[in-house]
RNA sequence: GGUGAGGUAGCUCAGCUGGUUAGAGCGCAGGACUCAUAAUCCUGAGGUCGAGAGUUCAAGUCUCUCUCUCACUACCA
C-alpha cells in the first residue's frame, strides 16, 4: 500500500544524441519509460521534475554537420528543434528539454574538472592516437578503417571487424585509411589528455553499488559489477576536437597545452542533467513559482529528500554507475547521486538491429506519421525490453493495438457511453440495488489497483501494462454480469445501476490511461465531463473502491466519445512492411 | 577471446528466498450474449520449463558440463 505523502522525484532520461531523430528502440529504452513513470508519479500527487536534453558534443556531431553542410552549432540548433518536436509529438512530458551545449553545462563541466583535479582525481597522460593528415583531425578508433589482420575483410573498423567480430586496435589494421575522407595519409601521434582516475574510486563505487543490489534491476548491477570485477580503468575525459567544452584552468583561460581539445562528450553529458535543471530553474515562469534546482541536486539544500531515478539503455549503464558517480564523488561536493536506475535492453527489428543506413526500423518522425503516439506508447511499454531484448514486428504491433486498445478499452468506453446516451438521455443515472456484479468488480479493483500502483512504483512496465489491461477486461466482464440491457426490459432502475457503474469505470480508466495513452485519456475524461482539476488520483488512494464506482454526480451529462482507436488493417501492415523493410 | 543477460505453451512473456495437477495475453476450437469498433464474456485444447549429469524427501527454481541467441568489451555515443 502506498504511503499517502508527497515525494519529490527527479527523473532523467538518457540524453538522445544529436545526430538524428531517434528510432523507436531509443524511445522505448529511455525517454518513453521515463515519461510514463513521471506521468504516473504526477498522477499520484508527487512532485516530479522530468529532465532531458540533447547530447550535442563529440565526433559524430561534427561529421554529421559537415555532411549536412552546416556549422556544427547550426546543425545542433536544427537537430535540437527536430528532436524537441519529435518528443512533443510523442507527448513526452519533459519539464525541461535542454541542451548539453548550454552555458550552464559548460560552466558545471569545467568546475567539476577543476574540483576533481584539486582532489587528485585527474591526471594528464600521453597516449597514441590516429591522426589523419588530409582531414586535419584525430580520428576515433572506429573512424579508421582498413583490412582486418584476422580475416582479411577490407572494411574492418579500427575498434572491431564487422566481418569476423574480432576486437582490433587501429594499429593492427593493414592498409589503414580515414573513414571520413578515405585518405590513406594517416599516422599515429602522441597526444595529451586528462584522465579520470576511476581506479582510485573502485572500492567506494563497489560499496555504493552493493547497497543497491536489492533495488536496482539485475541488468544494472551486473553490468556495474562486471566492470568493477575486471578492474576499473582510468578513462580519458578529453578529446582532440574543436566542438565541445574547452578545458580551462582556474582562471578560466584555456589550459596550457589544451588548445584544440575539449571534454569528452561522456564527461559532460551526465553533467548536462544538472545543467538542464539549472536552465529549467532559470526560466521566468519557474522562478515566479519559487522553483529552484538545488533541492534536486544539492544534498545540503534539500536533495537528500529527493528521490532521483534514471532511465537508460544498457549501453549507458557503465557511465551512470561508474564514471558519473566518480565525477560526483570525486568532486567532494554535496551533489546528489542516483537512487534508482532503470536500464533497458534493446528493441530489435524483426530480431535484427535497427539500422539507419539500411533503412531498417522506424524512426520517431516516421512513426508518428504512421500511427498516433498513443499506439506506439502502449505497444512499446506493454512489450518493453525489460528482461531481454524484445523484437518489434508489425504483426505484434497490430495485435496489441487491435486487441488491447481498440477491442478491450476503446470498445468498452464506446459500448457503455453510447448505451447511456441512447437509453438514459446521456446523463449519469441514479437508482438500482447493489448485486453480486457490483461486489465482484469492487473486489476486483480492490485487488488490482494496489498492484498496478506498485508496478508503477517499481517501474515494472510490462507488468503495469498487463495489469492495466486486466482492469479494462474486468470492466467488460462487469458489463456482461450486470447486463443492463437485459434489466432494462423489466427494471429500468437496475439497468441504471449497471450503466452508472459502467460510466464510473470509464472515468477511472480515463484517469489510469493518462500516463500511457494521454490523448485517449483526455478524450475519455472530456466525454465524462470531468474538470481538469479533478483528473488526478492522489497517492493512488484505494481505501474506498466503492466510492470510485459512484464518483460521478448523478445527472451529470456525458457523451459518447468518437472512436478512440481505429484498428490496424492487414493492408496497413503490408504497406508498412513495404516501406520500412520489415521481415527480411 | 573475455564478461554479462537470456533460452518456459504456435507467438510474446510471468514464475520471489526449491514444495500440492507449471501461469497470463495473443492465436486456435467450442459455447453464451447482443449494449458495442463482427466487439465482449465463458469454457477448452496446447508445454518431458535449451541438452545432459548432480545435490535433495522434493528442481523451471540450486551446482557442474555442454549448446544456441543477444549485448557489452572502456577513443561511437
Amino acid at each position: 500500500m502506498s504511503t499517502p505523502k508527497s515525494e519529490r522525484i527527479l527523473v532523467t532520461s538518457a540524453l538522445p544524441y544529436i545526430n538524428g531523430v531517434k528510432h523507436m528502440g531509443n524511445l522505448a529504452g529511455s525517454m518513453l519509460p521515463a515519461d510514463v513513470y513521471s506521468r504516473a508519479m504526477r498522477l499520484m500527487g508527487h512532485e516530479v521534475l522530468y529532465i532531458c536534453a540533447t547530447d550535442e558534443h563529440g565526433t559524430p556531431a561534427e561529421l554529421a554537420a559537415a555532411e549536412a553542410g552546416l556549422s556544427v552549432s547550426d546543425y545542433c540548433d536544427k537537430m535540437h528543434t527536430a528532436q524537441a518536436e519529435a518528443g512533443a509529438n510523442f507527448k513526452l512530458s519533459y519539464d525541461y528539454f535542454g541542451r548539453s551545449s548550454s552555458e550552464a553545462t559548460r560552466r558545471l563541466t569545467q568546475d567539476f574538472a577543476l574540483a576533481l583535479e584539486a582532489n587528485g582525481f585527474l591526471e594528464e597522460r600521453t597516449s597514441k592516437q590516429v591522426y589523419s593528415v588530409a582531414d586535419g583531425r584525430y580520428l576515433p578508433d572506429r573512424y579508421v578503417e582498413g583490412t582486418c589482420p584476422n580475416c582479411a575483410f577490407e572494411g574492418a573498423r579500427g575498434d572491431q571487424c564487422d566481418n569476423c567480430g574480432k576486437l582490433l586496435d587501429p594499429v593492427d589494421l593493414i592498409n589503414p585509411y580515414s573513414a571520413v575522407s578515405g585518405s590513406h595519409e594517416v599516422e599515429i601521434r602522441d597526444t595529451n589528455h586528462l584522465y579520470l582516475k576511476q581506479s582510485d574510486m573502485s572500492n567506494k563505487l563497489r560499496a555504493w553499488v552493493e547497497t543497491h543490489r536489492a533495488d536496482w534491476p539485475t541488468l544494472t548491477t551486473s553490468i556495474a559489477m562486471k566492470w568493477l570485477d575486471e578492474g576499473l580503468r582510468d578513462r580519458a575525459i578529453t578529446r582532440d576536437l574543436d566542438w565541445g567544452i574547452p578545458v580551462v584552468d582556474a582562471d578560466g583561460n584555456v589550459r596550457e597545452g589544451f588548445d584544440g581539445k575539449v571534454f569528452y562528450v561522456w564527461f559532460d553529458a551526465p553533467i548536462a542533467y544538472i545543467g538542464a535543471t539549472q536552465d529549467w530553474a532559470a526560466q521566468d515562469h519557474v522562478k515566479a513559482t519559487g522553483g529552484a534546482w538545488e533541492k534536486f541536486w544539492r544534498t545540503d539544500k534539500g536533495a537528500d529528500s529527493t528521490r532521483y531515478v534514471q532511465f537508460m539503455g544498457k549501453d549507458n549503464v557503465a557511465f551512470h554507475t561508474l564514471s558519473f558517480p566518480t565525477t560526483i564523488m570525486g568532486s567532494g561536493q554535496p551533489w546528489k547521486l542516483v537512487d534508482e536506475l532503470k536500464a533497458f535492453n534493446w528493441v530489435t527489428w524483426y530480431g535484427g538491429k535497427f539500422s539507419t543506413s539500411q533503412k531498417r526500423g522506424v524512426f520517431m518522425d516516421q512513426a508518428i506519421d504512421i500511427a498516433p503516439s498513443d499506439y506506439w506508447r502502449w505497444h512499446l511499454m506493454a512489450n518493453a525490453p525489460e528482461s531481454s531484448d524484445a523484437a518489434f514486428t508489425w504483426e505484434d504491433f497490430q495485435a496489441s493495438i487491435n486487441s488491447d486498445l481498440a477491442n478491450v478499452l476503446g470498445n468498452f468506453v464506446n459500448r457503455i457511453t453510447s448505451y447511456c446516451v441512447k437509453k438514459f438521455d446521456g446523463k449519469v443515472p441514479a437508482g438500482g440495488a447493489i448485486t453480486d456484479a457490483e461486489k465482484w468488480i469492487e473486489n476486483e479493483l480492490a485487488e488490482r489497483l494496489p498492484r498496478l500502483i506498485s508496478f508503477y512504483e517499481t517501474r515494472e512496465f510490462r507488468k503495469a501494462m498487463a495489469e492495466t489491461r486486466a482492469i479494462w477486461a474486468a470492466g467488460n466482464e462487469y458489463l456482461t454480469q450486470a447486463a443492463p440491457w437485459t434489466h432494462y426490459k423489466t427494471d429500468v432502475d437496475q439497468a441504471a445501476m449497471g450503466v452508472r457503474v459502467g460510466l464510473n469505470l470509464v472515468a477511472l480508466f480515463g484517469i489510469l490511461a493518462q500516463p500511457i495513452t494521454p490523448d485517449a485519456a483526455e478524450k475519455i475524461l472530456d466525454a465524462m465531463n470531468i474538470p481538469e482539476g479533478n483528473r488526478s488520483w492522489k497517492f493512488g488512494d484505494v481505501s474506498n473502491v466503492a466510492a470510485l464506482l459512484d464518483a460521478l454526480p448523478h445527472g451529470l451529462e456525458i457523451s459518447a466519445p468518437p472512436v478512440l482507436f481505429t484498428k490496424i488493417e492487414a493492408e496497413d501492415i503490408e504497406a508498412w512492411t513495404e516501406k520500412f523493410g520489415g521481415a527480411v
